[in-house]
DNA sequence: TCTTTATAGTTGTCCTACAACTTCTAAGAC
DNA sequence: GTCTTAGAAGTTGTAGGACAACTATAAAGA
């Protein structure tokens, strides 16, 4: 079913229009409204039908462009790129692990093995750049599709100015989702890639007799630069696949 | 040493203004001309000292941001993010290895162990988009730092239209730099991410007894979207440091 | 001391105009 | 008829000015 742009409204509360204009074209984009490779409707023509200025089209399309989903050509147009599907699960994206395996069309569900208040290592400390003295939240979970175990999760949260409430969530749902209730979601990470063998790693019967894990070590930071979380994520190799759209 | 803005003149053969504005201003941050957090000049103060319209430095600093180099927050300013440096060796930005050793501070070489003219294996023929019966043209090499191999690599480059004389350099020196020389060379990468633990991989004294790698299964292409190269990358675990930033 | 209110500075959007580039069409040359 | 060239139309890139929306700071007031 095509979106189309008449669905579209700007919502005040939610950024600046192009932003919300980019995230609108991007959902567009992955509906396949357009084939890959055809052309997208001109700034003008799409600043008419947003009942925008082309200024504000042109700025949505920029980030699209540099995202990796459309090519602009000067004095011909906007082209969507050949690989407009796949790059949804793109690593370079900062999403949640259960988001991007129900986009892929699967069932996600997370297995919470352990969770306490501890104090921080010296190198979760250092990463979340917190005291050795202040609390933090630490979860082991395993994360699955159709039921069966895709990665396994190591966490830490900084918990400083969090509420109990928000807390309790991690244990049941998505910690963006809860981090997002209280506008405390991370825009960005910094994420290490490592290739790992060890047996160390993971339990229950869905842990690889392989031992072959794809390792995301990784810092989630606010749209202030502060850490929120640190942590491994270990997909085991084969049951996920990762992509990695590169520009220039 | 600073750079400031003085050095910069436009160059009409070399993309828009934009564009080289961006890639000045990308240079500036990674010279650490404004330190971690700071905030950098306005874009009324950029465009004059540019000598440019307000909506080109708009432009160039909206693709810093998408690319995760600086920060804009409306009724404020632009602050550089905290992890500038760091991003150099990001695999979000497609770079030859080459490049990227050479800029963490070591001497990077290429061992070339044999290269071939040959039909396409299904796969490869599927991948670059051509028949079975184009020649294609086979590398297996070597990448070093300070005379460690750091990755093995197994590129297949499609060559219909390239000269005998560019072909011969891919022996020589960086694929990416003699692709370059003839206006071939690619503007984006898609990657799958893999860990492998295998004992046929690589060769010579420097081959790993661990047998662990990271695989970068990649195809490149071109500007208008033709595919150009694509064949595997194996990085030895722990001789190379992969760094992704992710945003949303 | 704390809160509220101005004020200046900065980014977001709008508008208009034209330059630069691409693509296609049609006229012209042969 | 075929090729070349010139032109026109369409599209993106840049310019300049104006104002709205937002932020941060400072001053005034309670």
């Amino acid at each position: 079913m095509s979106i189309g742009m008449n669905d579209f409204s700007p919502d005040k509360t939610r950024g600046s229009l192009s932003t919300q204009i980019r995230d609108h074209l991007r959902k567009r984009i992955l509906n396949q409204e357009w084939t890959s490779g055809a052309k997208i409707p001109s700034e003008f023509e799409l600043a008419h039908g947003y009942q925008v200025a082309r200024v504000t089209i042109r700025t949505a399309m920029r980030m699209l462009e540099t995202q990796g989903l459309i090519d602009i050509r000067h004095g011909s147009g906007a082209y969507i790129t050949n690989f407009g599907t796949g790059i949804r699960s793109g690593l370079q994206e900062l999403r949640s692990i259960s988001g991007t395996i129900r986009e892929m069309g699967y069932t996600p569900g997370v297995i919470v093995r352990a969770s306490e208040l501890r104090l921080p290592t010296k190198s979760e400390a250092e990463e979340l750049r917190i005291g050795l003295d202040e609390t933090i939240f630490y979860m082991e979970r395993a994360i699955t599709a159709e039921g069966k175990v895709v990665a396994f999760s190591y966490d830490t949260v900084k918990i400083a100015d969090l509420s109990q409430n928000v807390i309790k969530k991690f244990s049941t749902g998505s910690v963006f989702k809860a981090l997002e209730g209280v506008a405390k979601h991370p825009v960005r990470a910094m994420s290490e890639i490592h290739a790992i063998k060890s047996d160390l790693i993971g339990w229950g019967p869905s842990k690889p007799k392989s031992g072959l894990y794809l390792q995301l070590k990784q810092t989630h930071f606010l749209r202030d630069g502060i850490a929120i979380m640190t942590g491994s994520t270990y997909f085991v190799e084969g049951r996920f696949q990762f992509i990695i759209h590169r520009t220039i």
